[in-house]
DNA sequence: ACTAAAACATTACGCGCGTAAACATTTCAT
DNA sequence: ATGAAATGTTTACGCGCGTAATGTTTTAGT
């Protein structure tokens, strides 16, 4: 570890006995070269630790190893840990994740997405805001990087999306909820700012329909992310009116729900399945706290790691193929019904 | 907006009409050139959309306008709180934040550390894992580039520490609870991952013997960063024994105090200050959802803002300065007793 | 209006690496 | 052993910008 410092890759290939055209291959792709070359190169990198320097090869590089993640709000764990799976993913294929959020502004995610362009990478993730979004913005965007959407679906954007099937979800739900007790009022925000809520509210209905079932939409008032506070004040003010049509109420989300069960413990609704409960309540995500609300929230899971792995590997298929027109896929994954005690 | 392409700065030094040294100059300080030549360069700019290329810029450039920020677990609400907060500061100032978690582990922060020191970072603000951190590692991280820790306390490591006065904050919350009631149990981690666990522990001893009280501490089992499901493990496991020694609990922070308030919902132990309540839970950091626990949290505070003030203003004095040595300023920020219903 | 100072233009080199071309060597099948 | 294919070496240029040196123009002070 210790001799002469290495300042650049010509010293490293005098040190190591290589060419430099011969290192920056094997730097490149370590496969490219003879194995007799490569152990020699490896024998030098243990005794010399030298790494080349990013920017000047990403100068010259057309496109780097760089990738770009962006999620509308950071500050959601649902989205931490979607970003969570999605690094550890992108590291293990020897890349180098770069993670954004928007923060729930437009100024915000416009802006990250021209960074990101300046960072030449060589493909990007990415999580819209939704309705508020700059679709031209992205869509522009999409046109000059290949990118790949996930959670947030946006029309004929992208190389593909990767997303939560929405109709069965709400399917299974709905269908768990009419068979254990009265069927589910569904309770969201006016304006949501997230397009899965739209889908979300077709797919209820429908399942609704097939049930035979008539639909009762609830919506509250509110804007921007604090979807605990919007449920919780909208909550608040519908359980004193006594204006749910059943004693069943499924959120759109479980943050609207994080909020419903608040306001009702405040108000000394009981929620629960039980004989002595008032209120069933059920959400939508299986956010990391919906197993420690009070009562556990019953809820549907979405499958993270399947959301990860293919937005990830057809992002890296995209990358490979530089396929960016041609079909475009959409991988919709199944949620887990997720039964505790609010429902 | 139209016209020809811009390649690169000698091609947007045409077309502006500046040479290109001078436009060079402009790009590192618009205030650097005469006004009729800064005017001529952003007409220039509103006709032709043209930004430098990092890279090359980062090349020559001894240091970048990157600012890393390194959190231990993203996940956590809190550090995703904190971490929005110092980006939109960096940004503010004219830099580019790089958000990055340690997701807990020492690998993680090592990697993170050393594929920083390839981005020559400006600075660095770095929230360390604490007791799991490899110490000797960051060590040297900091002795290289410009390095504020906050929240994570490391002896003698990095060029300032910005974080919270948890003395102040045990006196505060222990004072409170005493006078409204049973003096608290500390509820805690056997082997807390974040160093700050200690600094509370200590505190709860020093506030309870200045009123006279005796500490009692009880410290539940589990390793890792799901301090709710520990803090739901632990007090689950208490409540049937009925170890607390009063009828009053104060967590090492809120997520325990999430999962002790679930455990106590789930064996039907309620909690709160009203009469027909049978146990008094306290938490520390007004996490996002403390206020929405079932009943709602009574909790500290965190001055998250001047925390993420405090932390970019000294980086930017450090990196300015050039000062990696000299006196190492701690700054720690007072509390805020936030009184809900759960104490 | 005149001069010193400030700002700009011109020219030129370097940063560290990608990469192409031409040639030399090694590897491997026959 | 022998020739083709694979792999390395040498040489050379380019990427886009920072930055120093030198000379010219503009600005500002009197």
């Amino acid at each position: 570890m210790a001799g002469r410092k290495i300042r650049n890759m010509e010293e490293f290939a005098e040190v190591s006995g290589i060419s430099r055209p011969t290192v920056s291959k094997y730097f490149h792709d370590p496969s490219s070269v003879r194995k007799s070359t490569r152990a020699r190169i490896e024998e030098a990198l243990e005794r010399y630790d030298y790494r080349p320097n990013i920017f000047a090869m990403n100068q010259n590089r057309r496109l780097t190893k760089n990738i770009g993640i962006v999620v509308p709000y950071l500050a959601d764990p649902f989205f931490a840990e979607i970003a969570r799976n999605l690094e550890r993913r992108c590291i293990d294929a020897g890349f180098f994740p770069l993670l954004f959020s928007s923060h729930g502004e437009q100024t915000q995610e416009n802006a990250i997405l021209d960074s990101l362009r300046l960072l030449k990478p060589a493909g990007v993730l990415l999580a819209a805001l939704g309705r508020t979004s700059d679709h031209d913005h992205i869509k522009r965007f999409c046109a000059d990087v290949p990118t790949v959407l996930f959670d947030s679906y946006l029309d004929n954007t992208g190389a593909a999306f990767v997303g939560s099937d929405h109709a069965q979800v709400l399917r299974m739900i709905v269908d768990y909820l009419c068979r254990s007790g009265e069927p589910p009022v569904f309770f969201e925000m006016k304006n949501p700012a997230n397009p899965n809520a739209n889908r979300r509210r077709a797919g209820y209905i429908a399942a609704m329909e097939a049930l035979g079932q008539t639909p009762e939409i609830v919506r509250v008032d509110g804007t921007g992310w604090s979807f605990e506070q919007i449920g919780f004040n909208g909550a608040s003010a519908l359980l004193e009116t006594g204006a749910f049509a059943t004693d069943t109420v499924l959120c759109s989300n479980d943050r609207l729900a994080i909020g419903l069960i608040s306001a009702a413990y405040a108000k000394g609704v009981r929620v629960g399945r039980g004989p002595d409960c008032a209120l069933r309540v059920a959400g939508m995500d299986d956010h990391p706290f919906a197993q420690f609300t009070c009562p556990p929230m019953t809820t549907i899971a979405q499958d993270y790691a399947a959301i990860a792995d293919n937005s990830v590997e057809t992002l890296f298929k995209v990358v490979e193929t530089g396929a960016l027109t041609g079909e475009r896929p959409e991988m919709l994954f199944e949620g887990r019904l997720v039964m505790r005690d609010s429902a």
